[in-house]
RNA sequence: GGGCGUGUAGCUCAAUGGUAGAGCAGUGGCCUUUUAAGCCAUUGGUUCAGGGUUCGAGCCCCUGCACGCUCACCA
């Protein structure tokens, strides 16, 4: 390791502890109580009034430190809380007191020993009878704290800067709290589904993320090779066929919360890998699915933000059921004048949307159009929950027709704040009709598309043992995560985001 | 992949083409109830990298890298 100047002072100091026999890591802690604890022990014993002194050992990172001469605050920061610690010569001794000034640091992980007190300000603090190190910390937190300059200026910003948040989570958990707390949402938000799904009697089941045929989505794939086997592999882009294969076997409602991985641009929303709830329920429809889509993040808000009203983007927004319902047909004509009824022919489309002074892509399919005119023009006017149904069919190979109609499929998509959330039909299990679908996917790939669905012989096989009739369900729990945390780009709700190779 | 923007001390930020600075942190002092303590002193820079223009470049030009925004792409 190289050491900047500030880090060499402190290994330094590793060094002069050392020397006076302490260690700097030690092996065992002997922490007894969490700070949040520590507090509400105290706070119970001042309630009963009772005079016993409240002992603990508390242990956590130096996050402040006044030092007064004769006497030091400090506080420390647990994964519960803060605490401060209130140390003075006349229990510590002075080579106590030296010891602390001179080798301890901002950052550092320490134990204290004591009996819990109130300061004269009226602090809930631990008077330290003993402490010691436990985790030296070689390099400064990236920890701001600006002042007043002539009078103004306060800025008190933490660690900003987005590169270093992401590419040093660590670092950015470390000095923001607001991030921790953005990741506790997060799992809270996957528990409140799991939860809802499990009391639904939903089977939660893992399938394979390597996959010798990918499908389920429209995505490139990321390719990987299994050097024994000699067989070349794709990561999933969904795991949608395998777990339909699972209702074939009679698992009548299953789920899987899990990663896929799509070999894409990135965006706000789009990281390569990302997490994916999917349920498939036997005997239901996509109107049983939407109900169950609504109460489920509903009570995901509740378990995550203690409500079903929250604020996204300055944008109150209403999770509880029931959600507006727009047929796509509807929503394209109210937004565009143009309805796609009329047009069940790409040539009819791209003419009416000429004549509204759009640019139809030349060459994309009917479906690709109307794609289009939702995410130009309908989506980023839905705010409150809507449930858009009823799509093309072209751009739905998985989900089953709508009776009457050759053009429309019985699938539905969700969306929130302007974002698709989540996306779901009546799956197709009609086994002629699905390799009819392959088979028209494989023609618009020969015509160029890359994100074609391959023809997955296999699952043809599983569906030709009858499938019974079913609803699917999807729905990117990042994107969720993003809604009920009210932050804007995935990146703030993934850990360790991706990002490029950093340079040298 | 295209366009626009950003990159200066550990962090947050300044600096007309003319001596690279501030606050906090650090270091050395003072201080026995502080509260993002206070006071005095002080260290710290390959200004993202590499070229170019210029008497002189953090600043202007070119190339590259990273990040951000945006467009494209996106069942």
């Amino acid at each position: 390791m190289e050491f900047s100047e500030l880090e060499r002072i402190r290994v330094e100091k590793i060094a002069r502890l050392r020397a006076a026999g302490v260690e700097p890591y030690p092996t065992r802690s002997e922490v007894t109580h969490t700070t949040a604890e520590a507090v509400r022990l105290f706070e119970a014993a001042e309630a009963a009034g009772s005079a016993d002194p409240v002992e603990v050992t508390v242990g956590g990172r130096l996050r402040s430190m006044r030092l007064m001469g004769k006497i030091f605050f400090a506080h420390i920061e647990d994964g519960s809380g803060r605490l401060q610690l209130f140390l003075r010569v006349n229990e510590l001794g002075e080579a106590a007191m030296e010891s602390f000034r001179a080798d301890y640091d901002l950052g550092d992980f320490i134990q204290a020993a004591g009996s819990m007190f109130r300061t004269r300000s009226g602090e809930i603090s631990l008077h330290v009878r003993s402490f010691k190190m436990l985790a030296k910390a070689i390099t400064p937190l990236p920890a701001a704290k600006d002042e007043l300059v002539d009078g103004q200026v306060v800025r008190h910003a933490a660690l900003t800067d987005p590169e270093t948040r992401y590419r040093q989570r660590y670092a950015d958990l470390a000095v923001n709290p607001e991030v921790r707390e953005v990741f506790r949402s997060r799992a809270r938000a996957i528990k409140a589904v799991r939860d809802f799904l499990d009391e639904r009697g939903f089977l939660e089941v893992e399938t394979p993320i390597l996959q010798p045929i990918y499908g389920g989505a429209a995505a490139r794939p990321f390719i990987t090779h299994h050097n024994q086997l000699k067989q070349d592999l794709y990561l999933r882009i969904s795991f949608e066929l395998y777990l339909k294969r699972l209702l074939v076997g009679m698992l009548d409602r299953v789920y899987e919360i899990g990663r896929d991985f799509r070999n894409e641009g990135v965006s706000f929303k789009h990281n390569p890998e990302f997490t994916q709830i999917e349920f498939y329920m036997a005997y239901a429809d996509y109107f049983k699915v939407m109900e169950l889509t609504e109460q489920m993040v509903a009570y995901a808000a509740e378990q995550v933000c203690g409500k079903t009203t929250i604020t996204y983007d300055g944008h109150e927004i209403h999770l509880a059921p029931p959600w507006r319902r727009l047929t796509l047909r509807d929503g394209i004509l109210e937004t565009t004048g143009i309805d796609i009824d009329a047009h069940p022919e790409v040539e009819g489309l791209a003419d009416a949307m000429q004549s509204k002074g759009m640019h139809p892509k030349p060459g994309a399919s009917r479906g690709k159009l109307i794609d289009g005119l939702l995410g130009d023009f309908l989506e980023p006017t839905l705010i409150q929950p809507t449930f858009l149904y009823n799509y093309p069919r072209d751009i739905s190979p998985l989900a089953k027709s709508m009776p009457g109609d050759s053009h429309t499929v019985e699938r539905f998509e969700g969306y929130v704040a302007g974002m698709e959330l989540c996306n779901a039909f009546t799956e197709l299990n009609d086994p002629l009709d699905q390799e009819q679908r392959f088979l028209e996917m494989g023609r618009d790939y020969e015509t160029g598309d890359e994100e074609r669905h391959p023809m997955d012989e296999d699952y043809l096989r599983a569906m030709s043992y009858g499938m019974p009739p079913c609803g699917g369900f999807g729905m990117g729990i990042d994107r969720l995560t993003m809604l009920l945390t009210d932050r804007h780009t995935i990146r703030e709700v993934l850990l360790f985001p991706h990002l490029r190779n950093e340079g040298e």
